[in-house]
DNA sequence: CAAGAATGTGAACTATTGCTCAGCTTCTCA
DNA sequence: TGAGAAGCTGAGCAATAGTTCACATTCTTG
């Protein structure tokens, strides 16, 4: 049930890199373009252009290139909320910018964003990605907070839960105006929060 | 890609209508306690109590019982949002009353919503399910359009994706307050809707 | 009752799964 | 340059998947 979740082996030459990067990648393209459920170790090597062998040196199972997947997401993510939350902006101008990055981010792979979602409940983050987690709702509770104190201790979870629904379903119905849809989160946002 | 959906036999006899529901719930208990991903026909005919072969007859194949679960859970969702909206309520008392029995059936199975929120959209869902999807989302709209005509065209669309993602991070959270969640809802709908 | 229809069973088939290992290729650096 | 380290390969393993089928059991109805 549990699961090892390490990565076999750092590859210390770049080709070593590549070939754990590809495997990855694969993952994510056939969570976009096919789904979770046929999701097999051998359809990930033939995608990622690699022996089934070597996906085995990179990875114990195919839990942990799930898990390395939602890492490499959440970093991306992480990256654009620290710059944000670090910044010099207010923390108003901060709450706006948080949605645009969550846009951003989930707009540029919609599906891929919704299977992980799920995956995430599922699955045994380990140690590293649920301290990306724990940064990022944290970097989130502080912006929230300080610009509404008064807020009840839900609002960060509350808030970044319904921007990511807005988010999804707007992206999975294809939207375009990505301007639009910032400015009906924002309004809801500020609705719930003031 | 696509697989057969239909059931193969409606039970004339009360025993195989048992047999049948056995079978979805079976499925049901096993989102809630395990997963998507490990769910399999073998599994589900053992938790049913029921062979592998009596399983077969009733159903075509796995996703066939994934989309029967589906129509079951909508169905009693569309009963109450149906009941809702064709009672005498004026349009702000039915939103509230339809914000309620959302918290009510997400509350009732959490897992079992949050997966099928997933399952919904990767499979096929058949005439029948979408026809139940189409029913339920009309008669929000009309409640929705009704008490703000001036909304969006999106605004239906994204009240209920706002209220399912507040109640699912709620209910995965293992909130018990449901009235303070229905609260925060009704702040976050009319905060985004007016 | 009897007998046909309805329902249920589970061994067993093939395909596919996650995964290993013996050996091959490519890289690095003394 | 050559030899050990690093990386890669894919046939093939045991386990499990989805599914079928020949037969047993239970129900219904004349």
């Amino acid at each position: 049930m549990a699961g090892n979740i390490e990565p076999r082996k750092r590859g210390r030459q770049t080709r070593a890199k590549a070939t754990e990067e590809a495997i990855v990648e694969a993952v994510a393209r056939f969570l976009e373009e096919v789904g979770l459920e046929p999701l097999t170790t051998n359809k990930i090597a033939e995608r990622a252009g690699v022996s089934i062998g070597s996906l085995y040196q990179y990875f114990p199972n195919k839990e942990a290139i799930l898990v390395a997947l939602i890492r490499r997401e959440r970093s991306l993510l992480l990256a654009d909320v620290a710059a944000i939350a670090d910044s010099l902006a207010s923390p108003q101008e901060k709450i706006e910018k948080l949605i645009g990055a969550g846009i951003k981010h989930q707009f540029a792979r919609p599906r891929l964003a919704l299977a992980l979602e799920y995956v995430e409940q599922t699955v045994n983050l380990g140690e590293e990605a649920q301290d990306l987690e724990r940064r990022l709702s944290g970097a989130v509770s502080g912006i929230v907070s300080q610009q509404f104190p008064d807020a009840g201790s839900h609002a960060p979870r509350d808030v970044v839960a319904m921007a990511q629904a807005l988010i999804n379903s707007s992206a999975m119905a294809s939207e375009t105006d990505l301007e639009a849809l910032r400015s009906r989160i924002i309004k809801a946002v500020y609705g719930y929060l003031g």
